[in-house]
DNA sequence: CGACATCTTGACTGCGTTCAAACATGGTGG
DNA sequence: CCACCATGTTTGAACGCAGTCAAGATGTCG
């Protein structure tokens, strides 16, 4: 273990994480037991294999969490943001390693006392339950967006991803008069292993979509969403609630169009 | 709703599902409550975005879980086999049509009483919440799967999935002098859509690894895995575990070698 | 036996991987 | 302040795998 710790803090439950509809009582004995943790980018959080200690939930930066292959490559099946909670609960070893992909803060639940508190809490249990429902749709999701053989829909449905599900995750997405800016919160190789592919094809199919018209690449790791439309065509999936989505943003945030 | 409906058995909770650790009472009850479906190849058993009326344990035969895409095809994210469960609870609707693969039989359970029993019986909810994680761990193992660049690679990955997920499973898994025989549960057109390619692809590659002699191809749905170790490393991912699994199917069923 | 569905094979094209090198960008130390 | 290096990103060229369309083979059922 090598994040810092410090300890539990109030607001570390607030917000609209997985907690947020808990029993004040429920509430209190979590944020009781609870240590904030915090990593630097590349330490890893918890090893594949092992039985983690805790229950985490992310309250700032990206956790990503991967597998090592044979080859000794890694690939993500998925990240981890404010909100987020990971480790699992009356049950084995983890299956992925999770590792800070930027400087990340999280709150830690030590296990054995996070599982006694969900057994005579039905509440807590009950948003545990919710949680991973919801995780489960979202590793789906990303089954679809993978399944897209051209690299530039896969990254179409990443930035629409993007947009959905991170759309109150500050510093990710910000709306602008040209269209939406996102930024992407890892970087080329990270992104690369992510979509199943190398860096190269991210970047030619970017500058591909870029020539379109489609996006604009203000800096490598900032996307300006010009044409959500042609973007959701480009992802092939029905994202049509995902461009109701993007539209409400653009509404909401530049009324005077 | 298509299929056919008859009153609930004894036998279909036990076995090895998700419910096999439950509480007699509990179990009682919900077989108080169980009805047993049965649907033909084809049919659809749940629409993507309906509020579905029911929990389901699949008895017998394949379902498999898809998306429909924009374009008009579908795209499968999963298959759901024996013990299997599927349905959602305490939340919003479905985000896939469940559809049978093969004839099923299924049983159901009505998802406002199912719901009411989880809220009273917390070994139910327990149990839930255990097969909604390990379904998680299976989504992201297929992420691993599906990231494989080489179509060899992912059906290696997939034949290797069937070795180590569904050995319980009747019909799937034989082992013979040769090797182990696999049963695949679905069509070319299925599997190609699982694996995100075509069936093509499929054909060219299966033959390919038959010429390596890592399988034999006694039918086209008939694999016999000859080299287990090839297989895993076509597979790329680290399937060490999956290779002892395999090893000890041999040698339980052939002690003679 | 013929009609149909499924699987296989072939030829061609295109996209993405690979390897290599050039190009930014940021930080460090002279 | 600038030279220098480290890291990350982009571009280029060549090859190979897989998608596509088309035709052939195999099996199944009436």
């Amino acid at each position: 273990m090598t994040g810092k710790t410090r300890k539990g803090t109030r607001l570390a439950l607030s917000g609209s994480t997985a907690f947020s509809q808990l029993r004040p009582e429920t509430r209190d004995a979590l944020e009781a037991m609870c240590r904030a943790k915090s990593y630097r980018a590349g330490q890893t959080v918890i090893h594949a294999q092992e039985h983690s200690g805790f229950i985490g939930c992310v309250l700032s930066g990206i956790l990503r969490m991967q597998k090592t292959l044979a080859d000794g490559r890694e690939h993500i099946v998925g990240l981890l943001v404010e909100g987020d909670t990971f480790g699992r609960v009356f049950d084995g070893a983890a299956e992925f390693t999770i590792e800070a992909a930027t400087d990340a803060e999280f709150c830690a639940f030590p296990r054995t006392k996070f599982e006694a508190l969900m057994t005579r809490a039905p509440d807590l249990e009950r948003a545990i339950l919710l949680n991973i429902t919801n995780e489960l749709d979202r590793a789906r999701e990303w089954l679809i967006i993978l399944s897209n053989q051209k690299i530039a829909g896969r990254i179409s449905g990443f930035l629409l991803l993007l947009c959905s599900r991170f759309r109150d995750i500050d510093h990710i997405l910000q709306p602008s008069p040209e269209g939406i800016e996102v930024k992407i919160p890892i970087n080329r190789a990270d992104l690369a292993h992510l979509l199943g592919t190398r860096p190269e094809s991210i970047s030619r199919s970017l500058h591909s979509l870029r020539d379109q018209g489609v996006i604009d690449i203000l800096e490598p790791d900032r996307i300006l969403i010009r044409d959500t439309k042609a973007l959701a065509l480009a992802a092939d999936v029905d994202e049509i609630e995902a461009i109701s989505t993007l539209q409400d943003l653009l509404k909401n945030h530049r009324p005077e169009h």
